[in-house]
DNA sequence: CGCATTTGACCCGCGC
DNA sequence: GCGCGGGTCAAATGCG
């Protein structure tokens, strides 16, 4: 396995679920036998550098405007930092020697931004343009004496940056030793400002009942826990600010292997049987870098074994393997989405789940959000058959007809274009939430305006920014017919993987130049594209 | 021997 | 107040 990682890996238009095949099932008492005696399918290896397509698309956006509105400083950057649970960063950890499969991440990078100037000058244009609108909404905002807390705590997350050198500042429970003192106070937060003395908004910390979540890190660290705030004053920030704390994205996929690879390394802590189902739950934590407090559960579905239920809460305190940033952004998009509509109340948890239909009418069965739940939810379900994959009524029309793939495959195509359409999407939606938060805010001071108006505005605000982002993308042919191209590579690698019993979909999508030369092609290798982490010896 | 996993115990919040 | 369930810890265990 250790060959895995050092192996370089094909140029590759990978997806951000790979469903591992785990060598030692056996030893898994995670799941029932009669799910580990399964013939293991070959891996699917969604996975892998996005250097052009679709998946760049998302990249870049996330690249730029993390990059741009966190160098600039500016307040816009905020909303495109929201903690999530998960960062969007794509820097390469260095040389984490199980690093997944990001051995030529640097250089793919590289070449993907020189490849495609005028994408990447589309892209920053447009985020110039968002970062400048949120500026002014944060003006106008301020001037109302009205801040959306969610801009608040996304600049404060921003300001965290990508190191996650906050969560440095102390030793996770186990590299601090001994046992937590979970009698400690929890009101001492001096460890968890940061250098610039703003107080990493999920100091959660303070928030929580558990004196031991103080301890590191992040906010997420409460991840399980329900304590709320406690603060009478600042009671609708604390609010807010729990509800994005608690935020989790939840991952519904097929796969009869432990767990679904999400490119980040995991160390399984505990297990649990939950009520009302027969499988066990495993818990999981991000183990790519000290302290790190993302946490992931891993459920199989009760009705349907086959199910794989992949939760995340937290954010990510260190560089991604681009394997992993696949999956962060679609998971973060889905986060960012539920948060951007959501006030801790219902009514937002209804306007998220009112936003989700309306910028993904296509995924009304890959994407739901639950206001029910303990902790505001998002779960994006592979298991349904995304057919046919589109935004209709949209400025720019992206439809992606699958072919009806077999289930396993429409898992697959569906988690590929996620991180792409979902995430875009997504990241349009929020570039007016900002605006439409303080809309909210102002109307329910003022009484409540309707909702339906309200929604019909979000609508608007919605269809303008996704025109304008699509229509940047839409400028530029090349990459549109690069990420046509893409997808239907995708499509028929995924048909013609199953075909030859092979789950592993590796499409590689080039556009090297700026002249529009345009390579797609299905690398279908048996065999030797299997991409396994060394550090799922299976759960 | 080091590291990851397993698993029973513990803590905590919540509902009754 | 008590029991239940979820989440986490950490010693024991297993594996490479």
């Amino acid at each position: 396995m250790d060959a895995e990682a050092t192996r370089s890996p094909p140029p590759a238009f990978q997806f951000p679920v790979k469903l591992i095949r785990t060598t030692d099932h056996d030893h898994d008492s995670s799941f029932p036998s009669d799910i580990r005696r399964r013939t293991v399918i070959d891996e699917m290896d969604f996975f892998a550098d996005r250097k052009h397509g679709a998946d760049h698309m998302m990249t870049i956006i996330s690249n730029n405007t993390d990059h741009d509105l966190k160098d600039s400083g500016s307040p816009a950057g905020l909303e495109l930092s929201v903690n999530t649970g998960l960062n969007l960063l794509t820097t390469n950890s260095s040389s984490e020697k199980s690093t997944v499969d990001d051995g030529v991440s640097s250089k793919m990078e590289d070449k993907r931004s020189k490849s495609e100037p005028s994408q990447l000058a589309v892209l920053q244009a447009e985020v110039e343009r968002m970062k400048v609108e949120n500026l002014r909404m944060m003006a106008e905002t301020k001037n109302n004496g009205i801040v959306p807390r969610q801009l608040m705590d996304l600049g404060l997350v921003a300001a965290t940056g990508g190191g996650g050198d906050t969560e440095d500042l102390s030793l996770s429970p186990s590299e601090g030793g001994g046992r937590r003192d979970r009698s400690r106070s929890s009101g001492n937060n001096a460890e968890n400002n940061n250098e610039d003395g703003t107080v990493f908004e999920q100091d959660k910390k303070g928030l929580s009942g558990r004196g031991t979540d103080q301890r590191e890190e992040s906010p997420d660290q409460v991840w399980g826990s329900n304590k709320v705030a406690r603060f009478n004053s600042e009671k609708t920030v604390d609010q807010t600010e729990a509800t994005i704390r608690k935020a989790r994205v939840s991952v519904r996929a097929r796969s009869e292997d432990a767990m679904i690879s999400d490119g980040c390394q995991w160390r399984k802590y505990g297990q649990k049987m939950a009520k009302g189902n027969p499988c066990p739950r495993a818990y999981y934590r991000c183990t790519m870098a000290a302290g790190c407090p993302v946490r992931k559960q891993v459920q199989r579905c009760a009705e349907d074994r086959t199910i794989l239920t992949t939760t995340y809460e937290g954010n990510h305190n260190h560089p991604l393997p681009p394997a992993a940033v696949a999956m962060a952004s679609t998971t973060s998009s889905a986060a960012r989405m539920l948060l951007s509509g959501s006030m801790p109340s219902a009514d937002g948890l209804m306007n998220s789940n009112f936003l989700a239909r309306s910028i993904l009418p296509c995924s009304s069965s890959l994407a739901t959000i639950s206001a029910s739940a303990p902790f505001p939810t998002v779960t994006l379900d592979l298991t349904q058959n995304p057919n046919p994959l589109q935004i209709p009524n949209q400025p720019t029309q992206f439809q992606v007809p699958f072919p009806n793939p077999p289930q396993n495959l429409a898992d697959a195509s569906a988690a590929a274009l996620l991180p792409q359409i979902f995430g875009q999407a997504l990241y349009n939606q929020s570039q007016f939430s900002g605006l439409q938060m303080s809309q909210e805010q102002q109307t329910d001071r003022l009484g409540h305006q309707s909702q339906p108006a309200l929604q019909q505005g979000q609508r608007n605000s919605l269809a303008d920014s996704l025109a304008t982002a699509t229509a940047a993308i839409k400028a530029d042919p090349n990459f549109t017919a690069a990420l046509a191209a893409a997808i239907t590579s995708i499509i028929g690698g995924a048909h013609q993987n199953n075909i030859n019993s092979t789950n592993n979909v590796q499409t590689t999508t080039s556009n090297n130049n700026s002249n529009g030369n345009i390579t797609t092609s299905n690398n279908n290798s048996n065999g030797h594209n299997k991409i396994t982490n060394s550090r799922f010896p299976g759960n």
